[in-house]
DNA sequence: TTGTAGGCGTTATCAG
DNA sequence: CTGATAACGCCTACAA
């Protein structure tokens, strides 16, 4: 009994290099230069440790690993709501970028029991993660947002529209699109420019609306005040109703795509023609074959290029600032000019 | 000199408990104490430790606590090809149903490079990672499917409709959402049922179509050849002009919802009405919100519940078995019964 | 070409 | 209530 070796006592212990070395008849060092794949093993060696990785079902520890070299080559990535319209495509980039750089993406969501919603609390069970970056994705404004300061040693993106004094921030560039989109309506001649806002809690849906009050104040024309959905389409449809009574209006900035196309049906149903009667544009691009004939003008933003900037800035560390990555005006045929 | 700290040699070194426990003058075990919440410390010396904890900017170590432990509480996630349809809901339900239990999720993504695609290549990958159990979803039938065997010690799940010998898998159940659908047409009279194929190297479309096949022949009647579309409204719009020219034709299987749009559309536009003239059937449930007055009746998987099993089957174990998560019929508004 | 020693950060165990 | 020790699996450095 005395000979009966501690493996055989704890069922959950996994396969380690040493059992591979005892198997192989060689120690432990040897068989880690033949994972490694380092090249001074003689082949007949090799073949013998290889053979006892295979019969034994050997995988190298990540613990092992990463405790010896500090570093995990991933990155933790937190949503307080992923099933938030955007998160997931916003995840999408993340994933494709950190492939790119060999690194993986754990992923954590926060929950509805979590409230109030706290940066701080993300920080924390973040860094319990093998992690050597952290993402947060601040879909609504978190109340400690201010006085939140990121943990040292932990390199920490926050994702929102906000900057931040201690902490790098990085967002599509909500507002630049509220600007565009109100200056290329501007520019077809429109100046009755209605926006459709999204639910209140929406700091995305507030910067767009900013974008367009500003560029409509710099164009001296005034906003009349938004009508506001909850970014679906029947919402937008509700909406489109109410517009088609408004006689001075003649463009709709809707604050989706979603809404967009409730607002064109609406307005259709009112015979009002869209673009002939009123222009609409919407934001996001997310209607690209989903819908047959998609012509709504829109704005795009490029996941892949916000993916890699929030990898980097998450990996990279680098001075607390603000990036704010521009979208791309998508023309179709949802825009004419005044009639 | 000699009195200089190691840690001030190497800057890339994180701060450990043995840090915290020489900044507090206590004991590297008392600093494990007061992390962990252990009752049997003295109000005094958790304060001095916690106050250290703070100043240094301490964070447990993932590597050493999971060294430690043999488990990470984490799962792995392989995608072939993160966007594709479906990918990032599947993912959602993983995500909530692993954070229910506490444990995060880790991604990755093979990436375009990795032709052909292999089984065998993804658990390799995914074996390196810090996970207790591995998710691949097989989009496509990889070549060494039949071939391959799991690595013992990493409990693996194979998301996709074929069985698999020495491997759980699980998938939605298409084939039965194909027999469900079609039995649901052949209830409201109708015979004349076509289905309209996804691409050809999706297995998902696959199912479908031999679960429609099944039931029609049950109910002996013979499939007409099914048109294939790419999954897009648009091709949906183009197999909708051809499929107006078929008179016998009273009811449309739609291999997605996208598609049924555009068959929809183009019916429509043939001058055939839905539910009127003819039913349309659709698969995923995917455009609610999207569209105004969305009324395609059509199956809905609950991304959640499967999530919630792919997640438990990972973690688990068992014997290997094929799991089929059924969807279930939402009915709308675009079938009606025979005329 | 191969082997030995040491330490990465943590926690279980036992000793005080 | 607190501290010392050992061990988890791996890799760098050095020795044979």
């Amino acid at each position: 009994m005395d000979k009966m070796p501690k493996a055989a006592c704890d069922a959950h212990r996994s396969v380690s290099m040493a059992d591979v070395a005892a198997a192989a008849g060689v120690s432990q060092q040897t068989v880690s230069r033949v994972v490694n794949g380092q090249p001074n093993v003689s082949q007949a060696t090799r073949d013998r440790v290889n053979k006892a990785i295979a019969e034994l079902g050997f995988r190298p520890s990540f613990a092992g690993r990463s405790l010896r070299s500090g570093r995990y080559r991933n990155v933790g990535l937190c949503t307080f709501d992923i099933s938030m319209a955007g998160n997931l495509s916003m995840f999408e980039g993340v994933v494709i970028a950190a492939r790119e750089q060999g690194y993986a993406v754990t992923m954590i969501e926060m929950g509805p029991e979590q409230v109030p919603y706290l940066v701080s609390s993300a920080t924390h069970r973040l860094a319990e993660l093998p992690v050597d970056g952290a993402i947060i994705n601040l879909s609504v404004l978190p109340e400690d947002f201010e006085d939140y300061t990121p943990l040292p040693g932990l390199e920490t993106v926050l994702v929102t529209m906000y900057a931040h004094p201690r902490c790098t921030t990085i967002d599509a560039d909500q507002y630049g699109c509220g600007t565009m989109i109100t200056n290329y309506l501007l520019e077809h001649g429109h100046t009755q420019i209605r926006f459709v806002a999204g639910p209140t809690y929406s700091s995305h849906s507030d910067f767009r609306e900013a974008g367009w009050r500003d560029a409509l104040e710099a164009a001296n024309v005034s906003p009349v005040e938004p009508l506001r959905g909850d970014w679906s389409a029947d919402s937008g449809y509700e909406i489109g109703l109410k517009l088609a009574q408004d006689r001075e209006m003649t463009a709709v900035f809707a604050g989706n795509d979603q809404m967009a196309l409730g607002i064109i049906a609406a307005l259709a149903n009112s015979g009002i023609s869209v673009p002939d009667d009123v222009s609409v544009v919407g934001v996001d691009d997310s209607l690209r074959g989903i819908i047959p004939h998609n012509d709504l003008t829109t704005v795009r933003f490029d996941m892949l290029e916000r993916g890699r900037m929030m990898f980097d800035l998450a990996v990279g560390g680098g001075p607390a600032r603000a990036v704010r990555v521009p979208g791309k005006l998508v023309e179709r045929s949802t825009v004419a000019d005044i009639r």
